[in-house]
DNA sequence: ACCGGTATCAGCCAAAAGGTGGAGAGACCA
DNA sequence: TGGTCTCTCCACCTTTTGGCTGATACCGGT
């Protein structure tokens, strides 16, 4: 039986703790190096060439995990990167996914969808947690989710707290085109308010 | 020397794990009961009366943490509660602290920190991230910005998007005591609209 | 030359939110 | 006991937002 190398990247140390008890208790995975940063993260790699990178995206300070996830899989593409982190989020997944991320689990993942996620990772299969894979499908299925340019704009001065007048001042359009596009954010975002807007913009891209 | 027995509440099974093994380094500290949610942990209190509770405030379903720790409080007094989360939102640092939290650690804490508040906490001394201490303070000195829990309790909802309807049902109070509520939050934050509100919360508070 | 997408603007109406002022109940503390 | 804080609720009024329909204009690709 192989036994397949694991680096832990994480933060958190009771996270690298608690990762390296539960795979521990797995004969075929070994633990054979932790890092708390991206750039150790490249390091570690380096040293103990893993088969599988168990990582965090949102590391405190430095290299965030979108980064280090594009470096690792230039380095040696043979390695497989699973995310593993605490957040749904539409952006990071889309995003880890493109950076050449293999998995996607949740930190509250079952101890056994990590084993797989692990042991699948190696075949080349790719294994995310049921909230993750939902979202993924989602945002293929409705490409019409994207906001224009001009949208995205508004969108971001609406997280600032700016009313429709302040927004029209802002852009230099008038009150009425400021609602129009409102209108259209609305109905790609799949909210009916203002509020909600913001709160899903902030939550679904970065800003955590 | 006495042993410090110690219940783990959170609801990620490798932050239960990481704990474990890092607690269990040290000789004076036995973790004897874990649970996943607010109901597990009141019952796992009573089952095994540990010292000191160590319990993350964001549990997926059911009871939350600052209601967990309320009602262990009430049932036991001398138990020590520490809350280790992930966040230092004001509102929560403010609310776990009035429920009644002996500590209140950020899950990126040293070991060494972790070690000391458990020690601390069986001693009445109360321990928490330097981050954390930091908000605290500045509450403390800013006492008019401070909002009451019930205030921050909204706060926290408006973040999500609700309206004023669905906040009332949410809360289980009128329409009309959600407005009061609301206009002093605007006033004890500066803003004049929700949606200035729902920023300034996002980006003072938590939520990163 | 036509069509789709984007950006701009208007008017109308209903719903939601915000401002003002007032008020009672319970908790806590001096 | 009196004062202060918090939470709860109400009525009235103004402002802001959101939903709907419709319009003009520019740009790019087929």
């Amino acid at each position: 039986m192989n036994t397949i190398s694991v680096l832990l990247v994480d933060d958190h140390t009771v996270v690298r703790s608690g990762l390296k008890a539960l795979l521990g208790t797995q004969s075929d995975i070994a633990v054979v190096g932790e890092a708390s940063s991206g750039e150790e993260a490249l390091e570690a790699a380096q040293e103990h060439s893993p088969a599988v990178v168990l990582m965090d995206l949102a590391m405190g300070a430095g290299m965030d995990g979108i980064e280090a996830i594009k470096q690792l899989r230039q380095r040696n593409p043979k390695q497989a990167v699973i995310v593993f982190t605490t957040y749904d989020s539409d952006a990071d997944i889309v995003r880890a996914v493109d950076a050449g991320a293999m998995g996607y689990l949740l930190k509250d993942a079952a101890p056994e969808e990590i084993f797989a996620a692990v042991r699948g990772a190696v075949q080349g299969k790719s294994v995310m947690s049921a909230p993750v894979a939902s979202r993924l499908f989602q945002q293929l299925r409705n490409p019409d989710e994207i906001l224009t340019p001009r949208e995205a704009e508004l969108l971001s001065l609406l997280t600032e707290g700016l009313s429709n007048r302040d927004l029209g001042k802002r852009l230099f359009i008038s009150e009425a085109t400021v609602k129009t596009h409102l209108a259209h954010i609305y109905a790609k975002l799949g909210v009916e308010t203002r509020a909600a807007a913001i709160a899903t913009a902030i939550r679904r891209e970065g800003m955590r």
